[in-house]
RNA sequence: GCCCAGGUAGUGUAGUGGCCUAUCAUGAUUGCCUGUCACGCAAUCGACUCGGAUUCGAAUUCCGACCUGGGCGCCA
C-alpha cells in the first residue's frame, strides 16, 4: 500500500484539503480530517474526541475556554459515529495517541448518527457474529474488521499480479448453467425464463474447455455456489474460488504453481499490510516456505489411524477429526497426493501403472483443506468411461465432452478457496469473518 | 438432514419455582469535572422470542412454533 492510501484519488473527489488521519504527524502544521466520531470524553473544561477514518484515529482536543462558539455547539450536539469534518492546528503532544492532537478551528457535523448504535464500534462490549453481520456496515468500521478486508484486498491483488506476471489469461465463465454436470454437490435451482437452470458450483468444466481453445494458462476468480445444508465455521453457500487451468502441465507442475502462489501472497501481505497485521495482533504471521511436503494419501490415512479412535480405512474420505490429526502431525501447509481414483471426480487422471490411484491432490492447511486439483483426463474415450464409472450419464455432458474430440491438450489445474486462504492466513475462527456478506443456511440478508 | 447447546434492556451478560418491582457492564439522557485515553462521580432511562399448559405463584418446569450458535453427515 502506498504511504498515503488516498493518494491516487483525483483531487476533485476529495473533500477540500482533507488528509488521511494516519498521515497527520506531530510535524503537520494544520490539518483537515474527515471521519467518524469514535469516542467522546468530556472532562468539563476540556473535551476529547477521537475521530476515525479508514487509516487511523486522531484525538481532537477542545479547550472550552478557548474554542469558538461554532466548535462548542457542534461538539455538544454530536453523537458517536456521526460523520464530521474537523480542521485546525496540529500540536505535538506526548500525552495524545500518536503523539499529536488536533485543536479545531472548525468542527462540522456532516451527518448525525442515530443512537443507540446497533453494536459497539469501540469494542468495550463484544457483539456476537450474528449481531455484527446484521449491521455489517457498522461492524466493518471496527479497525480490526477493516484490517481483515484490507488484507483480503491485498491477497486478491497479489493473486492477480502473480498470474498476470506468469502469462495467465484472465477469464470469466458463466455462473448460470444448464445442468448438474459434476455430480456430488447440491446445486441451487433458479428460474431462467422457461428453462431449468442452476447456479454453478465450480468453473471446472469451462476452464477445461478453454484448454481446448488453446489459451494454455487461464485463471478465474469468481463466486461458486453450493447448496449443501452444512452448519460449520468453514463452509459457505456462496464462496470465492481462485481457479486455474494449465495446458501441457501435470499435477506436479500445478502444485508448484500453487505453493508459489501461497508464498507470494503471504509475502505480499507481510510487506504491504504491516499496519493491518499489527491491528489484528497477528504477531505470529510468517511466510510459509516452499516446497510444501507431499504426503501420499495412504500415509495420511496411516497417521489418522494411529492418532484417532475412529475406524478409518484406505479409500475413505478424510473426516474432520482425521484432518485435524494429520494437520497436527504435519503442521503448516502440506499436500495430500496420490488419492484413490474412486473418491475423486471423474476428470482426475489415474496413474498409468496403478489406475486405482490418481494424479489428484489437496492443499491442506493445518486447520482445513484449502485447495484441490489434479491432472485431468484429456482423452475423450477415457473420460466417457470414467463418467460412466461414477454412475453419471455422458450424454448430459455433451457440451463438455465435445472439445475433447477436437484436439484437447493434456492439462492440469486446481481451485483454491479465497475465504479459507484469508481465514487460515489470519487465524480467523469463522470463515464468515473473511466475507463481507456471507451466505449460509440461515443468512440471505444483508 | 441428524445431534448438542441456546434465545433476558441498543450491545454483552447474571438469574434453574416465591428473596425478580430482574444482576452487572457498556450505552443513552441530565448535572458536576482542564489532560482523558475502558476518564471519574451522581441521578435517571432501557429487557425476560412468541403461543399454549402446569402451579396459589413461571425469566425459571412442560408442549409447540419461530430464531440462533456449534458439531457431524454431506461437500470440485
Amino acid at each position: 500500500m502506498p504511504k498515503n492510501p488516498l493518494s491516487r484519488v483525483p483531487q476533485h473527489y476529495r473533500i477540500l484539503m482533507r488528509i488521511p488521519i494516519q498521515s497527520v504527524t506531530p510535524a503537520t502544521g494544520t490539518a483537515e480530517v474527515v471521519g467518524w466520531v469514535h469516542e467522546i470524553r468530556d472532562l468539563g473544561g476540556l473535551a476529547f474526541f477521537l475521530i476515525r477514518d479508514r487509516t487511523g484515529i486522531i484525538q481532537v482536543t477542545i479547550v472550552k475556554k478557548k474554542a469558538n462558539d461554532a466548535v462548542l455547539a457542534a461538539a455538544k450536539a454530536v453523537s458517536r459515529e456521526s460523520v464530521v469534518r474537523v480542521a485546525g492546528t496540529v500540536r505535538a503532544i506526548d500525552k495524545a495517541p500518536g503523539g499529536r492532537e488536533l485543536v479545531p478551528e472548525t468542527f462540522e457535523i456532516l451527518n448525525m448518527s442515530e443512537s443507540p448504535l446497533p453494536l459497539d464500534v469501540v469494542e468495550k462490549v463484544p457483539a456476537e457474529l450474528d449481531t455484527r453481520l446484521d449491521a455489517r456496515f457498522l461492524d466493518a468500521r471496527r479497525p480490526r474488521v477493516t484490517a481483515v478486508f484490507q488484507i483480503r484486498s491485498a491477497v486478491m491483488q497479489a493473486v492477480n499480479e502473480f498470474f498476470f506476471d506468469r502469462g495467465f489469461i484472465h477469464i470469466t465463465t458463466p455462473k448460470i448453467v444448464a445442468a448438474a454436470t459434476e455430480g456430488g454437490t447440491e446445486l441451487f435451482p433458479i428460474a431462467y425464463f422457461d428453462k431449468e437452470a442452476f447456479l454453478n458450483q465450480s468453473p471446472q468444466l469451462y476452464k477445461q474447455m478453454m484448454m481446448a481453445a488453446g489459451f494454455e494458462k487461464v485463471f478465474e476468480i469468481g463466486p461458486i455456489f453450493r447448496a449443501e445444508e452444512h452448519n460449520t465455521t468453514k463452509h459457505l453457500n456462496e464462496a470465492t474460488s481462485i481457479d486455474i487451468e494449465v495446458s501441457f502441465a501435470d499435477h506436479y507442475d500445478v502444485m508448484r504453481i500453487l505453493e508459489d502462489l501461497i508464498v507470494y501472497t503471504y509475502a505480499h501481505v507481510k510487506t504491504s499490510c504491516t499496519d493491518q497485521l499489527a491491528n489484528l495482533e497477528c504477531t505470529g504471521f510468517e511466510v510459509p516456505a516452499a516446497p510444501f511436503s507431499r504426503l501420499p494419501y495412504a500415509e495420511a490415512i496411516a497417521i489418522a489411524q494411529k492418532m484417532i479412535d475412529e475406524p478409518i480405512r484406505y479409500g475413505d474420505d478424510i473426516s474432520p477429526a482425521a484432518e485435524r490429526a494429520i494437520g497436527a502431525e504435519m503442521g503448516g501447509h502440506y499436500f495430500i497426493v496420490d488419492w484413490p481414483t474412486e473418491i475423486r471426480p471423474y476428470y482426475a487422471m489415474p496413474y498409468e501403472d496403478d489406475p486405482s490411484t490418481c494424479r489428484a491432490f489437496d492443499l491442506m492447511h493445518q486447520r482445513m483443506e484449502l485447495a484441490s486439483g489434479a491432472e485431468r483426463v484429456h482423452r475423450h474415450d477415457q473420460l466417457v468411461q470414467q463418467i460412466r464409472k461414477k454412475g453419471l450419464n455422458p450424454e448430459s455432458f455433451e457440451f463438455y465432452l465435445r472439445p475433447f474430440r477436437y484436439g484437447m491438450p493434456p492439462h492440469a489445474g486446481w481451485g483454491l478457496g479465497a475465504e479459507r486462504l484469508v481465514m487460515t492466513m489470519l487465524d480467523l475462527s469463522n470463515v464468515r469473518e473473511a466475507v463481507l456478506f456471507p451466505r449460509d443456511m440461515h443468512r440471505l440478508v444483508p
